[in-house]
DNA sequence: ACGATTTGACCCGA
DNA sequence: TCGGGTCAAATCGT
């Protein structure tokens, strides 16, 4: 991909993810479209078209949420504040962490990075647990990536979850060949693994794909430019 | 044996 | 003081 371009241009770590995050859901629709394109006829038999209905679906409101996203944090950005997050040691003081993003997905583990878990807590007025994810390499490459993983009260079809990143991750920055690929094992079903590992190329992408999903940038301050 | 997960205790900011 | 986040020993799985 050219995302390099893009990247280097931008001004700080989160605006230069987020730029991939849109490159890489518009090649995924590019890659859609040219998949329908060699599957010919076969298409337009129901249960395919539908799928290909989904996931277009998704695309689209992944990208506009993205894209929403990205308007709301260039306007806000002057003034958003001091927010108390002068340094975050590079995550080792985890109780003040940057908020990089949020999404709401049936497919928490789905990410492009692979994730321990270190706890899990009940919190308060929700029914379940709230897990902890620190990046595999926090140790190795000193990655200060944290995720929590929260299900949302009420949807149980599918269930979703409440996905909120810290900091960003500083293991596979200079790589992108090192291509995201998932082996979070906590909990998922044989056929998503299938998905992660049957295309390294689009195992990110695959993280968005479920029809159902809804992708919501909710939060994006944090970033310390200066 | 080693790495990952679980879970109770502890830390610390609000 | 409370509650969310992290630590670390115990346990589990491969």
């Amino acid at each position: 991909m050219d995302n390099k371009k893009n990247a280097s241009r931008c001004t700080n770590h989160f605006e230069c993810d987020h730029r991939m995050a849109i490159e890489g859901i518009k090649r995924g629709q590019e890659l859609t479209n040219q998949l329908e394109d060699a599957l010919g006829f076969a298409v337009s038999s129901e249960p395919v078209s539908k799928l290909f209905h989904g996931i277009h679906t998704s695309l689209n409101n992944a990208l506009s949420g993205l894209e929403h996203a990205s308007n709301a944090s260039s306007s806000k950005s002057q003034e958003s504040k001091k927010n108390t997050l002068e340094e975050d040691n590079l995550g080792i003081n985890l109780k003040r962490r940057n908020i990089v993003a949020s999404i709401v997905t049936p497919t928490p583990h789905y990410d492009g990075h692979q994730w321990r878990k270190y706890g899990e807590k009940l919190i308060n007025n929700f029914k379940h647990e709230r897990c902890y994810y620190r990046c595999t390499y926090s140790k190795e490459l000193k990655c200060p990536a944290t995720k929590t993983v929260q299900q949302e009260d009420g949807t149980t079809d599918p269930p979703m979850y409440s996905v909120i990143y810290y900091n960003h991750h500083i293991c596979n920055h200079g790589s992108s060949e090192g291509s995201p690929f998932v082996i979070d094992s906590t909990n998922f079903s044989t056929n998503e693994t299938l998905i992660s590992t049957a295309s390294q190329e689009t195992a990110s992408f695959d993280a968005y794909a479920p029809s159902s999903m809804e992708l919501h940038m909710l939060e994006e301050f944090g970033m310390k430019t200066d």
